[in-house]
DNA sequence: TATTGTTATACTCTATAACTATA
DNA sequence: TATAGTTATAGAGTATAACAATA
């Protein structure tokens, strides 16, 4: 807490700062299906990848409240996309699991090759794409951090 | 439009997407300056940038609607941060200039070295910061493409 | 008519605090 | 008491549509 971070490193925290906000924009606005947020997208997604869990592991995994999570996930469930059941051994929890109709939602995103951004990554030379693969796990480091 | 972008650019666009949005929700809860929220924050930085300008320029560098401005910068101007002046060669445009605290808080935040994220990055390896240094001019590329 | 900016309104996302139900 | 989840509420950020003022 009391140690200074390097001037560089304020440096390109401000740029990345930035840079990070104004992507975030675009890809608020530019996302693939209209009807359905970027969030309840996102949520779908890691419910898919980890399936089952409980909205509370479900909030952990996306850093975020429970709270904010239960408009996400009624969205979810009334679309048709995920299932909620009462867990049997304890009665508090909830289990959320993916319907095939989530399933396929979630890939139709992940294959959609038309994909604004994909497009825009597409549009970029091989060094580029290479650099920001080799960066994702810096962004994400950062992302999930304490 | 009709293009499709390769398998490798929609996998790199959805991890991409997670991790930026992600890193976005934690800068906009990890701010230093609590009492002043994170979009006035970058439009006033980007005033000081490019002073004198209009909103409507301003709109174009922070890619947003003219509208979606207007309570940030009676926001800005309401603290003491900028001054709105009638162009007289044109009645319609209001010239927005940053005052001195308007200036102070800019550099504040750009050398405030305890700042969350320049913490975070002064805790990866020399080699992770390279990257990302690297990456920047990329990740904004990808921000404000058309 | 076209441009600049504002107002009114609404939607999404997220948070905190208080509550219910279960353990 | 402690935990899982929900509800109520609030605030930030952004958009669209309709408007006023100026050119």
């Amino acid at each position: 807490m009391t140690k200074l971070a390097s001037p560089a490193s304020a440096e390109l925290a401000a740029s990345l700062r930035g840079a990070v906000m104004k992507l975030s924009r675009r890809l608020r606005s530019q996302r693939v299906d209209e009807s359905l947020g970027l969030s309840p997208l996102l949520a779908l997604a890691t419910i898919e990848l980890r399936e089952p869990l409980s909205p509370s592991a479900l909030a952990q995994f996306e850093q975020l409240r429970p709270s904010s999570l239960t408009r996400v996930i009624a969205t979810l469930e009334e679309r048709g996309f995920i299932e909620r059941q009462r867990n049997p051994d304890d009665g508090r929890q909830t289990v959320l699991t993916t319907t095939q109709a989530g399933r396929d939602i979630v890939r139709a995103e992940r294959e959609r090759r038309q994909e604004w951004l994909a497009h825009m990554i597409d549009s970029l030379t091989e060094e580029e794409r290479a650099q920001l693969s080799a960066v994702l796990p810096v962004l994400r480091r950062l992302g999930s951090a304490e």
